[in-house]
DNA sequence: TTTAATTAAGATAAAATTGTCTGAATATAG
DNA sequence: CTATATTCAGACAATTTTATCTTAATTAAA
């Protein structure tokens, strides 16, 4: 499961993704407004995620964040593991830290097959897909 | 992601169902030694646990935990849902609590069937499985 | 019945996560 | 150049999760 701060991270830049499609900043307020949640701390984990180079920022007036479409490549997945870590995409299912196909855990195995499902959705989910316009009414990024 | 404590549950659950094979008693010590984690907290848990009719406890002099072969039939996923609750079988991936069907998130459809799979697992894997000593050499609860 | 070792329960403490505040730096329009 | 609105950065605060402490109740052996 994912953390807080990580759900917010990826409802956030699937906004911006969707929002800033023309080159267009958008700000914090818009942002915290279009996803439903707590503005000053979305404004932190993109601060964070700026940093790390998954998308730009603009300080001073009439700033913002926006995704250009080299960055509209980066995957769900990219989020997840610049957020959280990789620890749910390659963990133990029973959090045995040593875990391993020489030292399995007791659902190793079988475990590992459905975490890489899920890996593999988050990593083919780009934010360029959501750029795409016939998406745009399927997608809710917060209570309606 | 499970939560640390749901993680210790699990491996004490295992551990408890091994070594209570034929009704004998395992104290927190045991078992806090035999899965590698803290003895107080391993001791909380499993009187929640025990509340909740996962498995027997007996206090005093030579007490203990066990459990029987009725509780043998309890599967992993019934843990994780006594710790965790169910958000971790049903919750969204982006973490939307309205989520539904009717109002999917981006990634809901391919979601879904691969948390169901991860439920699946956990599902079927029952404690009684691990009281089977073919299994016994392979299991690993703890650093070796 | 006494004693010792255990679980039970509630309070407390520590650590991690989530969220806010404040002031500085920055950029743009006028 | 000035005024204004924004991000940036670090400190701070609140909440949740993880872990410990203390005392009581319980059990069985001797």
């Amino acid at each position: 499961m994912l953390s807080k701060t990580c759900e917010y991270a990826i409802r956030a830049m699937i906004y911006i993704a969707q929002q800033s499609k023309n080159g267009s900043m958008v700000n914090v307020k818009q942002i915290s407004s279009g996803i439903d949640s707590p503005e000053l701390f979305i404004g932190k984990i993109l601060q964070g995620l700026s940093r790390q180079g998954l998308l730009q920022s603009l300080p001073g007036r009439y700033g913002g964040f926006y995704i250009s479409d080299a960055e509209a490549k980066i995957s769900l997945a990219d989020i997840v593991i610049a957020i959280d870590g990789d620890k749910i995409f390659n963990g133990c299912g029973v959090g045995l830290d040593y875990c391993s196909e020489k030292k399995p855990c007791p659902i190793h195995t079988e475990y590992k097959k459905a975490r890489n499902a899920i890996y593999k959705i988050y990593k083919e989910s780009t934010l360029a897909q959501f750029r795409e316009s016939a998406n745009k009414g399927e997608i809710r990024l917060k209570r309606v």
